[in-house]
DNA sequence: ATCGGCTCGCGCAA
DNA sequence: TGCGCGAAGCCGAT
């Protein structure tokens, strides 16, 4: 056992991107370093990865990285699988003789992976995996922490900006925009890098994982890795919930998306991303959720195309326009990027029990949406009617029928989509648990911090009371089919999901 | 087409 | 204590 300060001293990976999950000590007599790749799955820009290959070669031991698939969470199906199955043979191929063990696992049947992290776990000197603050993963670290005696890292390869750089939760995002203004150039300096495994050699590879372990727990065979249904069929998940076709989920496919939307998109993102015929937005949210792309990587590309340097920043006082110094559309999808997806993150990580809870919301936006809570409802739909998209709103229903085939709804009428649900239920909690079921069914990107802060924004997080005050709605922002069908032209968006 | 007012809380200046 | 300001709105007036 040895104080594992004195073999970091040299990390590259920011202290504040590095917690530890239990009191464990280094076991330097273990047999291997193992990295558990949960919500970064990628092989680039994952500080997660960089800090398993710096203790592999401080410890001079070599690497194991475990991937692994559950079936038992809540609305595993064939979407989510065959995305992350795609993921695990990218990763397969990219770490393939850059010597390290890869392991692919994938559950069977529910409960039959319990056991192989703690299994590996005790061969190691040292496991490290990702950090994340929503769905089942803290709960699933918190419950290997107490199994695992070796030290356990977590560590923070979310945003651009560390989880724990922020001491309070931001309620608007003006106010996080100021912060970021003003602390932000701090965190860019410290990027992860574009390949962890390229400087200096790693430890003699080993060969094998001892032979206990793969009898009980084996490879992933390759046709599983396709994500083809065939593959997909004879497990116990949702085959009810399809393939989205033509979007493979991994890092080189996320990596093909980026590069498409910087050459035929970024230029018009600002005058174009909310026309859903545009087709103008990044598509990148589903790969970004499972960490196939990170965001730094996004930034890195756009930094260099751009030519952004650190001089360019110009704090704004939180005012949207001209902190990053680059041409409006960049501007605007930083926005997306940097501020809107890391507020969500500031929220859940400050706010593990309570980020998907009504009671999160501002208090003028519960006080409000109490006060209407009884009011009459022009029309209900039951679940079922919602789900299967025969509401007597035709925008709605090309919008749930978006979510329901290519899991995802275009940005702006996303909003749309969850303003109706509002209306169309008893009460606002009602609204919330319909709009989070729905999303955390059929989203790829659903589960995510992002997908909470844009359900909770229907209800007014993030948001400002609006005048006038309405029947159901109360004071929260209002918003109509017949307005946003005037405002913007969809004619193709609603032949294409017209039934 | 564009504009102000609607309404609340926050951060910052005074 | 006052003031300006805010993810994408809405409505009515010009």
């Amino acid at each position: 056992m040895t104080n594992p300060d004195v073999f970091m001293r040299n990390s590259k990976v920011p202290h504040l991107r590095v917690n530890t999950a239990n009191d464990g000590l280094v076991r330097s007599d273990g047999s291997f370093v193992l990295y558990w790749m949960t919500s970064a799955r990628r092989t680039s820009y994952n500080f997660g990865l960089q800090r398993a290959v710096e203790w592999s070669r401080v410890l001079g031991l070599p690497l194991v990285v475990l991937e692994a698939l559950r079936v038992g969470y809540k609305y595993a199906s064939d979407r989510f699988h065959a995305f992350v199955l795609q993921g695990m043979a990218s990763n397969q191929q990219s770490l393939s003789g850059r010597g390290v063990v890869y392991h692919p696992y994938v559950e069977r049947a529910p409960g039959e992976g319990k056991g192989l992290v703690m299994s590996l776990a005790n061969h190691a000197a040292v496991v490290i995996t990702d950090d994340y603050p929503s769905f089942f993963l803290p709960k699933m670290i918190a419950s290997a922490a107490r199994q695992i005696s070796v030290r356990f890292e977590l560590v923070d390869s979310n945003g651009l900006v560390p989880m724990r750089a922020t001491q309070q939760v931001f309620t608007t995002a003006f106010s996080f925009r100021a912060w970021l203004q003003k602390n932000i150039a701090t965190h860019l300096k410290n990027r992860p890098s574009a390949d962890p495994l390229q400087d200096g050699v790693l430890p003699a590879k080993l060969g094998l994982l001892p032979p206990e372990i793969l009898s009980k727990w084996p490879a992933a065979p390759p046709d599983l890795l396709t994500g083809a249904s065939s593959a997909l069929a004879p497990l116990p998940i949702d085959h009810g919930v399809g393939v989205v076709s033509g979007m493979p989920g991994g890092e080189r496919e996320g990596r093909n998306v980026l590069a498409r939307f910087l050459r035929d998109k970024l230029s018009r993102y600002d005058s174009d991303r909310n026309d859903p015929d545009a087709h103008a937005t990044s598509g990148l949210s589903p790969y970004l959720h499972f960490g196939h792309v990170g965001a730094h990587e996004v930034f890195d590309v756009i930094a260099r195309a751009e030519g952004f340097s650190d001089a360019n920043l110009q704090a704004r006082g939180g005012k949207r326009e001209g902190f990053w110094g680059l041409r409006p559309p960049v501007e605007a999808f930083l926005e997306q990027l940097i501020t809107w997806r890391e507020v969500g993150f500031n929220l859940c990580f400050h706010l593990p029990h309570d980020y998907m809870r009504y009671e999160s919301l501002p208090l003028w936006a519960q006080r409000t949406l109490d006060e209407h809570a009884a009011d009459r409802r022009a029309k209900l739909y039951t679940r079922q009617e919602m789900e299967q998209a025969r509401t007597g709103d035709a925008v709605w229903n090309a919008a749930q029928r978006e979510l329901v085939r290519d899991g995802r709804i275009h940005n702006y009428l996303r909003m749309l989509w969850g303003k109706r649900v509002l209306e169309w239920t008893l009460t606002p909690r009602e609204a919330l648990d319909v709009l989070i079921e729905l999303n955390d069914k059929y989203a790829l990107d659903g589960r995510d911090p992002n997908s909470y802060s844009g359900i909770f924004w229907i209800l007014g997080r993030y948001d400002r009371p609006w005048a006038p005050v309405r029947p159901v709605y109360g004071s929260i922002r209002y918003m109509s089919s017949t307005n946003t069908l005037k405002k913007i032209d969809m004619k193709k968006y609603l032949v294409k999901y017209g039934r």
